[in-house]
DNA sequence: AGGGAAAATGTAAACGTTTACACGCCGACG
DNA sequence: CGTCGGCGTGTAAACGTTTACATTTTCCCT
């Protein structure tokens, strides 16, 4: 492999004169410049990046660490992250700490050296230990943990007034007995978006019985599983808040397999409103998330922080979410 | 930020010996071990991943370029890759080349010395330019690129007989004026998809006019202006074959806000068999590719040529498709 | 107890850059 | 004409590791 002495022997100049027509061009002859950059070219030579984020301890990389990689949600994140990273010349470190692979701590552990700052989405309410583990001063985002995690800017969306919003929107279609796919256990995301549909239904004094609450992983799978046991309740209920938009997928063929016709026996809303909900059938009543935007928020985060020369204060930012209605839930609202 | 000498003063030996502990774990008596691990915990230490790349000039790291981030055919990509190498204990340099961003040659340099190899998607039929800039030796796998291209190894999928096969089929419904959407200009899949299309065509003696070629660009949006030029032909084709799922949802919708009923009015067939085909109404007959074992495929390719002592002779895996039929087609088959 | 081999540990060079500092050269100014 | 300042360039140290080689320690054997 040919490096900066071979480029600088060859031009006849020092290495340092080579490094400088790489860099910030400090005073260099034009002269001297186009014959180190004839011959940089000529000999295919281009800088060792190990090398120079060993001395500049700056690697031009951000570190992205998803619980997984399997889904729209995540892909957008990624999309997000990954657009908003290239316009600054950054670099895009992904990793996914699922079962089965590294541990999340592991994960950050051997990404020291290789990345300039960190966003990691953690979901775990009692992931607090493998944050702990972050050098201090490291540049960090959290995306969607507890508020209460403190010591790192982090960005969440509006889970329960989502979900306060999806819930009042299928009571007022006349609904009273309402089932909800709950999401992971543990889940941040997904505890918010209970303590939403609960409030909603002791506000409204909707009917309260635990049955109604069935639990799911945010997995497709498990909002299948979940929509059979509810199809078997009696009364049956009318309509069906799924946690996620996965799980709603779910658990509309689970229903359709049933012989429910939607949203005529059986009204369903989701969560996220990822791509493929408006072309499901009938399309999917979900809360939107703006999920491109999450990444590039958590982004623009991380290069502020990375910019501060003193370490600033936390900031929490929450992105708002909309109920997007579609046909699934029978109102009239939305096209296809 | 602790280093390696920080843990050998504290713990009393020498950088070494701590190195050995983090490495090979040569012959290092227990007592020491433990004590350098203790001290190595204690002031929360982790090696530099820059540094030691350096010196070993592995990065345990693997690049994936792509031309974009966007819809669901580069999230499998992406996912299938990451899941081999993580596997093999290895990080993912993800980086697309969009259209505003650096281009691929610049991205390529970009990543030089911080990754072991590349796994390089570019179906641009003249990107050879781009590829000889390479360092020469370097392990490249190439992603549905020609065939052509020898001198790295490539993994592609059967294109031209996934066309053909979608072709027969819906001549084999009694079709005989099929319209195709075609895909991106100078793209090898794309090129490769028409021929089989064409070869078709041909050799059933369908309906050969050049109007029933429509241009497209594999995104939704061409697909749903090819598909407003296609309803206003007449004769109207009663089939459209469209080159990606992407271009048949597009498609999809500008159909049936023209007034049509699929399959009754026209009959549908996409390619690529993303995991949104399955849940369009009617669901989506399509080619399917395994895109996951597409990427799967081309790390292990990568590993293989990674471990490689000498270079070995480049190689080029096809792996088949098959077609999936759904209602969109308006045969029997298929659930859903 | 002394010798020696084997095991454990230390020393220092190397990896490919960047950058502070030193140096030489040139023109301008006194 | 000598000095000074600035520009262009070179020299060498530093970044945090790994590892070949040197050195010390351990421990077994006689």
């Amino acid at each position: 492999m040919i490096t900066i002495k071979d480029v600088a022997r060859q031009a006849g100049v020092s290495v340092a004169t080579v490094s400088r027509v790489y860099n910030d061009s400090a005073n260099v002859r034009p002269h001297t410049r186009a014959r180190v950059q004839a011959m940089a070219r000529e000999l295919g030579y281009s800088p060792h990046g190990a090398a120079r984020s060993l001395i500049t301890s700056r690697t031009h990389t951000l570190g992205l660490l998803l619980p997984d990689l399997y889904g729209e949600f995540f892909s957008e994140v990624i999309r997000g992250v990954d657009q908003a990273a290239q316009r600054e010349g950054f670099h895009l470190l992904v990793s996914s700490a699922r079962a089965g692979g590294p541990s999340l701590e592991d994960a950050l552990r051997s990404m020291r050296g290789r990345v300039d700052g960190l966003i990691v989405m953690s979901p775990d309410l009692d992931a607090g230990a493998s944050r702990r583990s972050l050098p201090h001063g490291f540049p960090v985002v959290m995306l969607n943990c507890p508020p209460s995690d403190a010591g790192y800017d982090s960005i969440g969306i509006a889970n329960y007034e989502g979900a306060v919003a999806m819930t009042r929107h299928l009571a007022g279609l006349g609904h009273t007995r309402i089932a909800i796919i709950k999401g992971a256990e543990g889940n941040f995301d997904a505890a918010e978006r209970l303590r939403g549909y609960r409030a909603v239904v002791r506000d409204l004094g909707l009917d309260p019985s635990p049955a109604l609450e069935l639990s799911g992983d945010f997995s497709e799978a498990s909002g299948h599983a979940a929509a059979l046991r509810l199809h078997a309740l009696v009364p049956r209920p009318t309509a069906v808040f799924a946690a996620n938009d996965g799980m709603a997928v779910g658990a509309l063929s689970a229903l359709r397999e049933a012989g429910l016709r939607l949203p005529h026996d059986i009204a369903l809303g989701g969560f996220d409103d990822i791509p493929l909900a408006r072309y499901l059938e009938p399309a999917l009543t979900s809360v939107h998330v703006p999920i491109g935007v999450l990444g590039e928020h958590a982004t623009a985060c991380l290069f502020a922080g990375l910019r501060a020369t003193e370490p600033t204060e936390s900031r929490r930012e929450v992105l708002a979410t909309t109920l997007v209605v579609r046909r699934s839930c029978g109102a009239q609202g939305g096209p296809g």
